[in-house]
DNA sequence: AAATCCAACTGATGTAAATCAACTCAAGGT
DNA sequence: ACCTTGAGTTGATTTACATCAGTTGGATTT
């Protein structure tokens, strides 16, 4: 009990005591300008005077714990949210009850784009660990658009990576093998890594196996079949959600054909 | 010979042979005032002024043959499309070369989003029949947004329709069995005739049973096989393209649970 | 340290849909 | 009137994945 304590990690500010860490706030004032991902996140392109405008309107969240939410289904509509660290997913629930997972989102990357067609949002988006996100009140960056054309024009662009994102998942569902779609799940986060500057090929998969099963139109079984599969050929060394991608070239093989031989 | 006539159809002046129809244009001047689907195309919501300035910088452009396509995957991104009459396909072509139909799009749906985020249309889009379409040059639009607030909200609402539809394709590719998927298409047409003043159970499908199937991600005999099966249980009367659906409760049933026995 | 819990993995079996292979039929061309 | 072509359907067979039924191992509780 004595040795409870502050330190610092990543950006948060957390106390530490005998069995476990809290987190109770951030390190240093954040700002899009100091922040990790400006390079491609909501900044991208913004002149740093339109900058200043938008920062104006960003509310940076105290951490939401795992699986705390950011916004359900029903809510009305009232912010987008940019991912500052941790993970985020998305989700909606069929006429039947079922959950359907619609997206993962990492960090720089924008998600509550669902919720503006008719002013309130489909899905419902839970923190996946422990997770920073900067809300920006969509009534404020509207008026902000209105003002300077170019913040406008950068937000449509920004929802079109949305629209993108959801057809090449479209385009995987229909017309893929379990191996494929796992490749290409993989493949995806890799990628993404690499823009918070973290390696391509050791990664932590956020999320369970039955969120991707979900996700990917598959069962948990398979997933896990698949992953054993991949780790015999030695595409991949597994460890429960630490992946290293030990033949990216293998993986990639296996989205242009049918699979070679056995 | 001596037969050849002009005649009105639709909103086509057609010349009349004795062997076939050519449309040369348009019977009367067109604008979204007399527009039948003006109700909720692009104008809902607008007043009577704001849709005067949008209905400036929209070209009416001779009606499309079938297979004629609007724009090509790769192509620079310079307007999004309403259609006015019949119907368009849209679909890209994956890493491996393969087709995959992403959307079908019908009077008063607008299309050509998918091009914004990096300005250059990423699906090529085809009319699968004669087929109008409105062209809204997407650089007046933007223009337009910037100097009247409700035009650039609307168009914001838009687009995210787009990704409301995208999401809920995902949630049928990825969750659901054939029957359900193709349970699911059939309604989802019917509700968006109903939206053209036409019958909500006689309906033409204007796309092949391949293009059906691509769209699902399922295959052609699969397809076939399953409409067979619906009309064997009288859920419908199957025609070639002609489909009358003759108990629309049934369909609906069928999404919401696993299916009763035969 | 034993008991509980749950995510992940593995094996045996079942099945929905894919694949392979005819066959039908309407449309167009010669 | 005959031949070709391609979309659609139907039947037989195969297969990829789901389902069912444990087992394992790490984390949490008692």
């Amino acid at each position: 009990m004595a040795a409870d304590r502050f330190i610092i990690e990543r950006d948060f500010l957390i106390i530490e005591t005998t069995v476990k860490k809290i987190i109770v706030g951030f390190a240093k004032p954040l700002s899009c300008h100091n922040c990790r991902m400006n390079n491609f996140c909501l900044p991208l392109g913004l002149d740093a005077d339109d900058l200043d405008k938008l920062e104006e309107l960003i509310e940076r969240k105290k951490p939401l714990q795992p699986r705390e939410g950011v916004f359900f289904s029903g809510d009305p509509f009232t912010s987008i949210y940019a991912v500052r660290s941790g993970s985020i997913k998305s989700f909606c629930i069929d006429p039947d009850g079922r959950e359907q997972v619609t997206g993962f989102y990492f960090p720089g990357e924008i998600f509550g784009w669902d919720g503006l067609a008719d002013e309130h949002y489909q899905n419902t988006a839970i923190a996946l660990e422990t997770t920073s996100v900067c809300e920006i009140p969509y009534e404020q960056l509207d008026d902000l658009g209105n003002s300077i054309p170019s913040i406008q024009k950068h937000m449509m662009r920004l929802i079109s990576r949305e629209i993108n994102a959801d057809q090449r998942l479209i385009a995987l569902l229909a017309g893929n093998s379990a191996q494929q779609k796992i490749a290409s799940l993989l493949l995806s986060i890799s990628d993404r890594l690499v823009k918070q500057k973290l390696s391509s090929t050791r990664l932590w998969l956020p999320m369970s196996r039955g969120e991707i099963s979900n996700y990917l139109g598959l069962t948990v079984e398979t997933v896990s079949r698949v992953l054993g599969h991949f780790q015999r050929k030695k595409y991949l060394a597994v460890n429960k959600k630490e992946i290293e991608i030990l033949d990216k070239q293998a993986l990639r093989d296996l989205m242009l054909s049918a699979e070679e031989v056995e």
